[in-house]
DNA sequence: TTGTAAGCGTTATCAA
DNA sequence: TTGATAACGCTTACAA
């Protein structure tokens, strides 16, 4: 087995550099105010001894823990199946890289969120950033009680939003540039499948929609809302086709929606792009398996996450920061339109 | 912002149930020693004052952390693709979830493994679980100097193989299943793509493989060698194709290679399972994305996960554990062998 | 069953 | 520039 390597403490540093406790922590904490000497000194020993500061003793005494909790209230499955998490997370990641600062990851689903409130409560981390598709557990909030706390997206609650950081992407931006895209292959009988009305991303997705065909002068040929599950899409499709009135183009709020709809369309006889165009959201993986590749609007996760870090470091170095930032999501063009 | 709600200490919680901090600390860790009446008082007051332990003044005096360290030496994107990484992190957590123990995920790429070691020398972490495709960074192996460590499968170096703690799936007998269903297919020229020659699992279900063909008293029908890639399944397929000899039945040694074999067997005028019957390694999700779905051996990387844990914790527990765990695969079987 | 008191390894305050 | 010394909040012998 693995024998318990007592690591050096800075005590044992300190008399083998020949100074005390004071000027060892000193050096290890980048102070200015240490003689070529003694830094020396203290160096060397740290080096012979391969001392590591006690973590614990550290967070003790200066009461900061120099860890952020990266908050997930989602099943372990959906985490890790989701590319848009991936996404995220490698931003945050990536940014964090370049600090001293640790993330302590929390899969939480409701019944652990105890556990995890508890945790974060108990002093731990010092920030917590909070991602998930679906925020509203309760116990999420809890924790913007104990630490500062940001959100990838805005928070579904309204009173909740007003007060939290987060990170956004700008999806009001994302449903114009998608419908845009159909506006300039000149579709003119143009629908919608919408997300749902109590998630922001769905909303928002619909207002720049609706926007975007006011601007050309437009009218919508339909808008039906899907549950963002491949599906939903597929029936959202169906009620479409059978509202009647031809349709040349349509904007659906997802990727895995989008993929129900085309197949729906496909079983009507309508080809894509050839009868319908069609341009989904996310710039998922579906994307690029559906035939033919799909046209659609990428969000910037990675951006995302790594803007996340910056404005929780911000909070904790006391700078401040923006309470709302806002990333562009941009178009990528497939197949699906033209 | 955020009110740094300063926590209540165990010396409130002592002052309020008018007791000592022992007595307090007896209860918090369920000592039996503690009379009904104090244990009630204590409990009231720790309720009212919302008590919560801090957790660095306990790793301190107690010198453990109830925490442990997840490395994965991958990057984000890898780790996140990967539907491997999803199930043994999903077991992980599922079975942590019933312990006191928390995780800590290091996602350490090349860069950043000073970090990471710093960290887990740094006393901050009880144990480790070392999950990886390719375990042979070499400060993969300086963090089982510091604390107990538990790898996903064996790993590469044998000299540390042999003398690490490691869960593993039974690659050996994956590979007689996966063969096994062809001969049982009554296929008989039977060749294989096999996995590198320097990764325990391309080896040891290669061994299966010839060992399923001996005990039929059967001849492999060609070896080639991939790189589990799905341009290498298909580049071996095609080697095996130019051998000249027949094939009626392939066993490849993941799903990826095998979709990448089934694309070139079908340009070849070849029908599966028609002349040829194809079985995959995995059970990811190509696995249902090829047409036909492909028979595959499915590794059990949720319990794979769990049973590290089970591992780790026996370490920790000072109760030994086993140093080598094994568990076994199974057949999947669907429409590509016949 | 309970309380006292001595650490655990740091940081931070103050003098010197 | 340095070094005592007092926290930080908890666990854990050891006594009572």
């Amino acid at each position: 087995m693995t024998p318990a390597t007592t690591a050096a403490t800075i005590e044992e540093v300190a008399a083998a550099a020949g100074v005390s406790r004071s000027t060892v922590s000193r050096v290890v904490n980048g102070s200015t105010s240490v003689s070529p000497a003694a830094l020396e000194a203290v160096n060397q020993a740290i080096a012979k001894l391969k001392y590591v500061p006690n973590r614990a003793a550290r967070t003790l005494a200066s009461r900061t823990t120099n860890a952020v909790a990266l908050v997930v209230p989602e099943d372990p499955t959906r985490f890790f199946g989701d590319p848009y998490f991936a996404s995220v997370v490698g931003g945050i990641y990536s940014r964090l890289a370049a600090t001293p600062y640790v993330l302590n990851v929390f899969l939480a689903s409701d019944d652990q969120g105890d556990k995890t409130t508890t945790y974060l409560r108990g002093g731990n981390v010092d920030g917590a950033m909070i991602v998930s598709h679906h925020a509203r557990d309760s116990y999420v909030e809890q924790i913007a009680d104990s630490v500062p706390v940001v959100f990838a997206g805005r928070p579904t609650q309204p009173d909740v939003a007003s007060r939290s950081y987060y990170v956004d992407v700008d999806n009001v931006l994302g449903g114009r540039l998608g419908t845009q895209e159909l506006i300039d292959a000149g579709r003119t009988r143009i629908a919608t499948i919408a997300g749902p009305a109590d998630m922001p991303p769905g909303v928002d997705r619909l207002i720049g929609f609706n926007a975007a065909l006011a601007d050309a002068g437009l009218e919508p040929s339909g808008c039906v809302v899907g549950d963002f599950s491949e599906q939903g899409g597929a029936a959202a499709m169906r009620e479409l086709l059978a509202g009647g009135g031809a349709i040349d183009g349509v904007f659906v709020a997802n990727d895995l929606m989008a993929r129900g709809a085309m197949a729906v369309l496909s079983e009507a006889g309508l080809r894509v792009p050839g009868d319908v165009s069609v341009v989904g959201f996310d710039d998922s993986v579906v994307a690029t398996q559906v035939t033919p590749q799909l046209s659609t609007v990428r969000q910037p996760s990675f951006q995302q996450g790594e803007l996340m870090v910056d404005v929780l470091l911000g909070l904790l170095a006391g700078e401040g920061a923006d309470r709302v930032t806002i990333v562009d999501p941009e178009m990528v063009t497939r197949d699906s339109v033209r």
